[in-house]
DNA sequence: TTGTATGCGTTATCAC
DNA sequence: GTGATAACGCATACAA
């Protein structure tokens, strides 16, 4: 493959000038400028970018790790993330950590190996040695969707307190007063925030929270199929199951279609995240949308700021209340 | 950051001792061993993949570019591609050309720059002089899902005749006669594929393929729903429905819920491509299913051939028919 | 405005 | 088994 030197000499000038013409540097003659460009066309020269951050020190290059490229929710907030990043000249490179901290790990050091100019990174349960590192070595790191406690890093996310309260009283308001909850794992800070507006929201609308009735998945679909047959197995079942994320609501659905069960008349079904088809199933289901392409968004421009060594505030974003029918609501049209 | 120099004189070795450790060479004692282990302890040394790749000529990352992140196959696609890669030790880089061929090339571009040991590319409908480019490199290509005319490039796709055979014989013993398709871009492979696949079959099966029943989207949800509109507009509306791909399969749906119809009563649906929540529409979408895990896996693998310099054939796998409910069938519970 | 020369962090080729 | 050192392809300080 031609490189710099090639270049070089085929325009007849030397590599500093093709560098210079290259990264547009002004101090170049319209005379040179033509050639190169003739030489690199005529070459097929391509930079080499491996070769050019080693001496620059950046690779234009950021990393994301989610927890799960399948779950809707993040691929949209990943989908997000690469849209606003292209815009801003840079590359991402995705690890899907498959919410295993040890995974998770394993992309934090590939992507530092590799030498990415930020990380972004949705923290899968526990604080890793590995992520500790990151903090103190400083480099840029921005926390996304999630937080980890005690970790002094920016974070981007949205809180779904206020949207969690508002369905707790909407259900009240039509009647149901034994709701059951699919929450997350308690080591993720939107599985704790979620289960804690959950038992507020009870109590404020003067609603008993059963203990029985609140059971932490891992935001999969198998869990939340999986609790929520506990739930229905229940002496006296809920009259809502309320899942904690899209995947776990999905399971909750197999899992009454399984037993013929229909929705709201022998239980209501609401789910925290929205996506698209929700409207289409049969009713369609009550749901908490969180701002998740502006999640995205805000998360690089962070990064971006935070790799331009300026201080930056965290952001958080509130979800809200999308009223569909699965809760027993009377058709309005 | 420390350095493989800092290492070596922490460790009180040479750098090419160091280097050997990192690298497991057989030849080097245990003592430096232990001594060196301990000095990328003690320092938290992050070998430097960029300078790595500079030497050795590989990057150890794939590159995979596809045409919708948001797309649901294509999401399982990368998925299994990802988890593929990592297991040979691979990082793979996602490029989201967004079915725009402009943006593809964008991204062929920048991952050639990074130099990607080796590329997956979903192509978008044109052979662009980029894409032309690699294959006339040679450096190491395959096609994924959908192919190029014309290009000797090894492939890796699904093929949905006989399913879309087994389908249409399958709606017309049901007793349908007018079955409308709404087809993918005529510049892709899969649109193409489904196309003629949807017109041998009306044939063989004495069924007329009206002109107006026919008409080409470019898979995203709002050319589904344009058309579908079209479709329900006609003098004469079809009776059902075939979206060749879920996500104009989506756009359909909404197009008939908008207007109040009932499936299958009102107008039957079916769609190329199966994903999880078909099963939780009312009535649940008979579909065509593809196997993607496989398609991304056996992708990687034939990649991975041709990085070694072996030669591999192209493969195709054949889609299958998953009936379910939207089509009229009677109920089999 | 242009060219020469040095170094980025690593691996690999030699000698020892 | 080990160490010195020359590349890898590029950007840039400095000289011209």
């Amino acid at each position: 493959m031609a490189g710099i030197k090639d270049v070089a000499a085929h325009a007849g000038v030397s590599v500093a000038t093709v560098s210079r013409v290259l990264n547009d540097s002004p101090k170049v003659s319209q005379e040179a400028r033509t050639k190169v460009h003739a030489a690199v066309e005529a070459l097929r020269y391509r930079p080499n970018a491996v070769a050019r951050s080693l001496r620059t020190e950046a690779t234009h290059t950021l990393g994301l790790i989610i927890g799960d490229i399948l779950n809707p929710f993040f691929a949209v907030l990943a989908r997000a993330v690469e849209d606003e990043a292209r815009a801003a000249g840079y590359t991402v490179v995705i690890g899907n950590a498959d919410e295993r901290p040890e995974q998770q790990d394993h992309y934090v050091r590939t992507l530092l190996e590799h030498r990415v100019d930020g990380l972004l990174i949705c923290p899968t349960a526990e604080i890793t040695p590995l992520v500790e590192d990151c903090v103190e070595a400083g480099g840029p790191l921005v926390f996304l969707d999630r937080t980890l406690p005690g970790l002094n890093v920016p974070s981007v996310r949205a809180d779904g307190t206020r949207a969690i309260h508002e369905l707790v009283e909407h259900i009240r308001d039509l009647g149901h007063r034994r709701i059951a909850f699919i929450s997350g794992p308690e080591l993720l800070s939107t599985g704790r925030e979620r289960t804690q507006a959950f038992l507020d929201a009870m109590r404020a609308n003067g609603l008993e929270a059963r203990e029985e009735y609140v059971e932490a998945g891992d935001f999969q679909e198998a869990s939340g199929r999986g609790i929520a047959a506990r739930f229905l197995d229940l002496p006296e079942p809920p009259e809502v199951i309320f899942a904690g994320d899209n995947l776990m609501a999905l399971g909750a659905l197999d899992e009454i279609r399984a037993r013929g069960l229909r929705i709201p008349d022998d239980v209501a079904l609401a789910s925290f995240d929205d996506v698209a088809w929700f409207v289409h199933v049969d009713p369609p289901i009550t749901a908490i949308a969180q701002p998740a392409e502006e999640l995205g968004r805000r998360a690089v421009r962070a990064l971006l700021e935070r790799i331009q060594h300026r201080p930056v505030e965290s952001v958080v974003l509130p979800a809200r209340l999308v009223i569909r029918r699965s809760c027993g609501e009377t058709e309005t049209r």
